[in-house]
DNA sequence: TAGATTGTTAATCGATTAACAATC
DNA sequence: TAGATTGTTAATCGATTAACAATC
């Protein structure tokens, strides 16, 4: 039973083949090698097969992967057939966008509550979620079954937030916060920082730019 | 001169290093050693005088670092006193988002020109800029002396447009497009794809939830 | 000086890539 | 059968961590 552990880079990959190969599904393409997945996601065969295999055996010596078998294992896989509830703290105007996203229920998601600090903003009601007071958060995650918070926080308030959220039981974060969070060893934050994603490309391109002049 | 080559994961930990020094800078604390970096990023002092080690030796022995100084190598580093200039490609809803998001400036980067493939669009201005024609991109990215291109382009059309960008000389894009680009090796290419974020955190939270039923 | 902390080299760890026997 | 391609083990690569002499 003890699978070796999977990279989380495997599994971030996993994702872009199922996207590859619902994509190849729509095209009536029945199978396709591990090179040629590897080709259109600009990655190495060896790597297709050494992700895929962390899962079992869905190929063919010979012919490769059967198009429609390896959709149907890799959203097994990835739990595209569950939905999970998530709760959105911070209803300002990052929360706002996030609950009005349509997003969510494709990728299996369902926000089922929302929280604010500010007085004026609880009771309304924003894409039929009702705003509610941060005090609540631990009743709703437990009547809810809520496995996923999303911080829409500003930066000051993220790590209270994180502990009364992390308290209530919930183990998985996805902080939008710009803020390096602490939380329990068994909870999982992902940092979506955009700002980051933008000054590391400028990184990049400056980079670049005096390669350029000396080079 | 031939500095060994720094890792990408280094880059993006500088930034978090920043952002704690310049905490650290306005609540007027002096000097910080690597340790206590490290705790406040949760990372490890190894890890902390690694990375700053790239770019030189900014730190005293036995006292640490001096907040105010480290802050302002890692700017200079980081190019945060420059000013790119980035095109929009695609004025669709999240294009206007970002058009009017306040946060680029802060980030040192300017979006100066926005493309649109319909020509309802083009002639209309958003935050100041006026959309035109993919047929101007080629142009316009010599004109303006353009790093940066920003494809909020459906999935469908951001290769060719990826095609187009690239060949006027753009060397890095951002891309919310959820495909995987073909560009010259001498492009860097940066996918932000909200959905898979979530995607990765919600597999996490499936398997702590069948972890809690069988351990 | 003694204590603290750096910068850097060496050791470890983990992920990617290459290779190839097994198999269709 | 011959050709193609898998699954998996071994080799390589690169990043993180540990260790410690140098230094304030």
């Amino acid at each position: 039973m003890a699978d070796k552990k999977v990279p989380e880079s495997t599994i971030s990959r996993l994702f872009i083949y199922l996207r590859e190969v619902t994509e190849l599904a729509k095209l009536n393409i029945r199978t396709i090698s591990s090179s040629e997945l590897g080709e259109r996601t600009n990655l190495s065969d060896a790597q297709v097969r050494k992700d895929l295999g962390y899962f079992g055996q869905f190929g063919v010596s010979g012919s490769g992967y059967a198009v429609k078998e390896l959709k149907e294992a890799l959203e097994k896989i990835l739990g595209r057939d569950k939905t999970l509830k998530v709760a959105l703290l911070g209803a300002g105007r990052l929360g706002a966008a996030l609950l009005s996203y349509a997003g969510f229920g494709k990728d299996g998601l369902e926000i089922v509550a929302a929280f604010d600090r500010d007085p004026r903003k609880i009771g309304k009601e924003t894409a039929g979620v009702t705003i509610q007071g941060i005090d609540r958060i631990a009743e709703e995650v437990r009547k809810n079954d809520i496995s996923i918070a999303v911080l829409a926080v500003p930066a000051g308030a993220a790590q209270e937030v994180a502990d009364v959220v992390t308290g209530a039981g919930v183990e998985c974060l996805l902080n939008f916060a710009p803020v390096s969070l602490n939380v329990p060893e068994n909870v999982k934050v992902k940092d979506v920082d955009l700002s980051r994603e933008l000054a590391i490309l400028s990184y990049f391109a400056l980079k670049n730019n005096s390669n350029g002049e000396t080079g």
